[in-house]
DNA sequence: GTGACTGTACCAACCAGACGGTACACCACT
DNA sequence: AGTGGTGTACCGTCTGGTTGGTACAGTCAC
């Protein structure tokens, strides 16, 4: 067992809901997952909105520290880019990135199984992420470069958790980095003096 | 009673799930929300995944009628500023635009509760999304103008899906709009022949 | 037209299993 | 002996789905 019981618990809730669904996010089931019994469950998590909001806390939380990690403050859209790479490295259960943190013990690997969990039992649950989405969206408006195209990276970055969601497709992988690279410039040009910007797209831009 | 009992009853089922969240959309409580008894409404679903799967299949239609609605083929990009339209336009319940189309007998608005309802209980009914975005994903890269672009529009009009979906606050409304034209724009000045392509706002382009 | 029969729409009552949560015993370690 | 952590057993409720009906409109042979 891992030094923190309660990560070892939220990863195999996210686990779970990665490859049954948040239906199946049942505590007899996490308990199974976790090899613990559903006393011990309950020990760490007093019940099961408690364990789900862990899973949302957690992802919030590691989410933010990325963007921090990635952030370098100084240069306009600084912040933005830091946004767009923290999405874009967010681990998917079930991928390099996922495994990676998972092994390196920086907590466990969530992705959006969090938010699917507190969609299907309790979208109140959610209110932590509607707060965060108010800070980021502040940050976002304020990160020295034209709102509205911060805002079209959110969006764009929100679609791409949205994909992993409701697990569709992913993006061709040429296509996905031409799309993530294309983002970044804009997040790198588009000057906030100006009414009308433009979004120069580079696709071989080295990160 | 309605003239098609069916979407009576995937209207009350939009209505409580985005009045109480997917965890409530039980057979009794739509059969309540539908005034008829769980009886009745296992006559016309045979079972819960039918009823999602009749949600999810709706919405896929109706947003695929309201793109060829949008659509006016001929110059590049109008597949994608369809795309956008139809997003834009999506009939969120409890908004004027899900109001509209509810009185207006073109069928129950569903905004995004097919998706929470499948998310919440069953992934594997979300296949017919997943089909549509392999088939909108199609479109959009053979619409005539750049791929990246049309997919950098697709993954933001995701984003507002996404924002419906988990309930984030509406960005506020100039932003919005701002952020439509500039999409509208990007899909239509952004020639595929070039391999940089920029993409001009107009944040007041009248529609 | 009328009685037998059929299909559609709906309903009330019930059931078996799943699930969240509680109670409490147990054990290792300090 | 006490505390942190875990396991077992159990309970009440919820919920999806089944069963066995009712009501009634249509239709078709006679």
């Amino acid at each position: 067992m891992s030094a923190n019981a309660r990560d070892t618990i939220l990863a195999a809730a996210a686990r779970l809901i990665a490859r049954e669904g948040a239906r199946r996010l049942t505590l007899d089931a996490v308990a199974a997952e976790a090899r613990l019994s559903k006393g011990g469950l309950l020990y760490h998590f007093a019940s099961k909105d408690d364990l789900i909001r862990g899973l949302v806390e957690t992802l919030v939380a590691q989410f933010d520290a990325e963007v921090e990690t990635n952030s370098v403050p100084g240069t306009p859209g600084a912040w933005t880019r830091a946004y767009l790479d923290a999405t874009v490295k967010a681990p998917v259960p079930g991928t390099d990135a996922h495994a990676t943190r998972e092994a390196s013990g920086h907590g466990p690997a969530l992705g959006s199984t969090g938010i699917a969990a507190a969609v299907a039992n309790n979208p109140s649950l959610l209110e932590p992420v509607r707060e965060a989405y108010r800070r980021w969206q502040r940050n976002l408006e304020s990160d020295g470069i034209d709102p509205v195209t911060a805002t079209i990276v959110r969006l764009a970055c929100d679609g791409l958790w949205y994909t992993d969601l409701i697990g569709l497709d992913p993006l061709p992988g040429p296509l996905n980095h031409a799309v993530i690279s294309r983002l970044r410039a804009a997040a790198t040009c588009a000057h906030r003096t100006e009414t009308a910007t433009t979004l120069p797209a580079d696709e071989n831009q080295p990160r």
